[in-house]
DNA sequence: TGTCATTTTGAAAACGTTTTCAAAACTATT
DNA sequence: AATAGTTTTGAAAACGTTTTCAAAATGACA
């Protein structure tokens, strides 16, 4: 079928280990040999074979990229960033989606295996136990917004806490009270850490239980509408949304445009990522950006690194990677609150 | 290192022959040898190196996808239906974003060499001549969205040309007369459709010229927002605007809002694509809703017959997939108009 | 029991590389 | 010119499978 390395040392009159040495450039070989060794492999389009090579204990050149459900322009923007960086540093990409659960992903990884060198995991769905299982499959891997232990494996989160933190207090300092929360997935470690960066800024305005301004979503827009016909029936209505992110907060607007509540007069509306389409809902969305092409870039960079390093005695990095958060025309003052202005008046 | 057939052979009392007929249940085995061999297997957790057996020139499970640079949802959506289609047949997904010329192109094609099975090529800026390259590398081939030959090869191509011209029949229809385009990448065949569709549709109603309501773009909102400063300039100034996709348009209302120009009742707007977030825009965006994550699904699932298709005997299919015109709030009838109006008063 | 056909099995070749090892070809030194 | 040292080279082993081929075991039948 293919031209193989035989091929091409007949054609230079060399042994096939002249040609591996010329091409891997591993040992001396003689000016005039090594000329003819690489014009035949030129003439005939020679290219070593890679299962050979990686059946001899060689790289493969691949990094497997495990997500859970992809949409969005979110995992567009985390992919060309693993994809940027993947091609900088010679490898090639592949890509497996859709795992939630754990044997899930354990199945996903078992097909990866010693076709990849690396893994990067994005998996904020994934317990200790699993996060174990995926360590001892042997391969080197980076973690994305993931729950990992600190220094036993390379992580790059970013500050879910934290965003949600500072959204809720933008929000608190422009007079909001009765903030609404619509939660991601429950199993989701990043769903968690924002719900927990909300309470932490509900809880320094004095305000401990928000068990009645939280509700149930998901990452999606459909989530996003449903949640919000539940919060506008609740009483009092709660004054601001945070949602779980920016597809769900596209659901929440396209909802209260249908209600008819005016935004962001009537309610403040906030979501959480920073995907460029955000700028043009109506009105454009403040929202917590998350520089994800950057980590994805990164993340590559560090694994491509940590492939390369033999001796692998590189420590390994956990790093909260800070977010910014974005304020637009979604979000603006609280009216006076009738509420406040009943309880002024009786007081 | 990992464990070998032959450590499995040893544990199961049999030779390396034996497990591998087991495992490929190729010939029959005595029941007792197979069951220890099965037994053996799943204690070690043995599973075949994969570079060992695409050695042999047995089948890589790799599906090698080639895009241009996609950003936004449009790109998520067609990667969820190749990993769909992927899964479903049993293959891991290979990719690599980012080409636009030949060279790169045939770089990308040379590294995915032997790694696998098929390729899915989307790359609408390719020559005849680059897409013939691509096939003498002699790999089953799905093209999406890309000039190609009838009979030469699968394909998936969306109806450019038709979406074009029934959007712009539709702005027609409302009493548009000045209608301004913004095109997409000059190289790029679906760009050069979509054009070819406006001017179609411009030539029933008589506009055979329609230079000055062309403009130079790109498939991104930046585009977007830069040509709208130039038909805005224009005299008289358009009453509608093109754009040359979804991301495009999203610039060109950020643009007009900026400008203070009413979408839709000083200018109509429309998008290509229909991708999730057009729903949102202020106004929500009348555009060509592609089905794209069925197209990448289809295109793997054919593709993956087609690896499976020892004889390769099977013809090819050349498919043009209809698309579906949305019309939302952003285009309306065109006003009475002064220069018509002007016209009209002289008559 | 011996012969023949059939089923089951293992040894060995093959896939295309890289790498080890030892031989061959030089070069320098005496 | 012989020797020692160095550079360059090729043969062969190794990587982990699948598959071919022939041998061994089994079963059927006379």
């Amino acid at each position: 079928m293919g031209i193989t390395i035989h091929d091409v040392a007949r054609r230079a009159g060399v042994s096939i280990s002249t040609v591996s040495r010329v091409l891997n450039d591993t040992t001396a070989v003689h000016e005039d040999k090594r000329r003819s060794v690489i014009e035949a492999a030129e003439a005939l389009g020679y290219s070593p074979n890679p299962a050979a090579r990686s059946l001899l204990g060689k790289k493969t050149g691949g990094i497997g990229v495990l997500l859970p459900h992809v949409g969005g322009e979110f995992f567009a923007e985390l992919l060309n960033g693993l994809d940027e960086a993947a091609h900088a540093s010679g490898h090639f990409l592949v890509i497996s989606t859709s795992y939630r659960h754990r044997d899930e992903f354990n199945a996903a990884i078992r097909a990866m295996d010693r076709r990849v060198d690396g893994l990067i995991v994005m998996a904020p769905e994934l317990d200790a136990e699993g996060v174990a299982s995926i360590l001892s499959s042997g391969n080197a891997v980076s973690f994305i917004n993931t729950l990992v232990e600190e220094g036993s494996a390379d992580v790059l989160n970013f500050d879910n806490f934290g965003g949600a933190l500072a959204l809720t207090q933008h929000l608190l300092g422009l007079g909001h009270r009765r903030i609404a929360l619509i939660k991601g997935p429950s199993g989701a470690w990043d769903a968690q850490e924002r719900v927990r960066g909300y309470r932490a800024a509900m809880a320094e305005e004095g305000i401990e239980d928000t068990a009645s301004l939280e509700f149930e979503g998901e990452y999606t827009s459909i989530a996003g509408y449903d949640a919000t016909g539940a919060i506008l029936e609740a009483v009092p209505q709660p004054t601001a949304i945070i949602a779980a992110n920016d597809d769900c907060a596209a659901g929440v607007l396209s909802a209260l445009s249908e209600a008819g509540v005016s935004v962001p007069h009537a309610v403040a509306v906030a979501g959480f990522d920073g995907i460029p389409s955000t700028q043009y809902t109506l009105p454009p969305l403040t929202t917590v950006r998350v520089p994800i092409g950057e980590i994805g870039y990164r993340a590559v960079s560090r694994l491509a690194a940590r492939i390369e390093d033999q001796e692998g005695e590189v420590a390994t990095q956990y790093e909260t990677v800070p977010v910014e958060l974005v304020v637009r025309k979604s979000t603006v003052a609280a009216l006076p609150d009738s509420a406040d202005l009943g309880a002024a008046s009786t007081g």
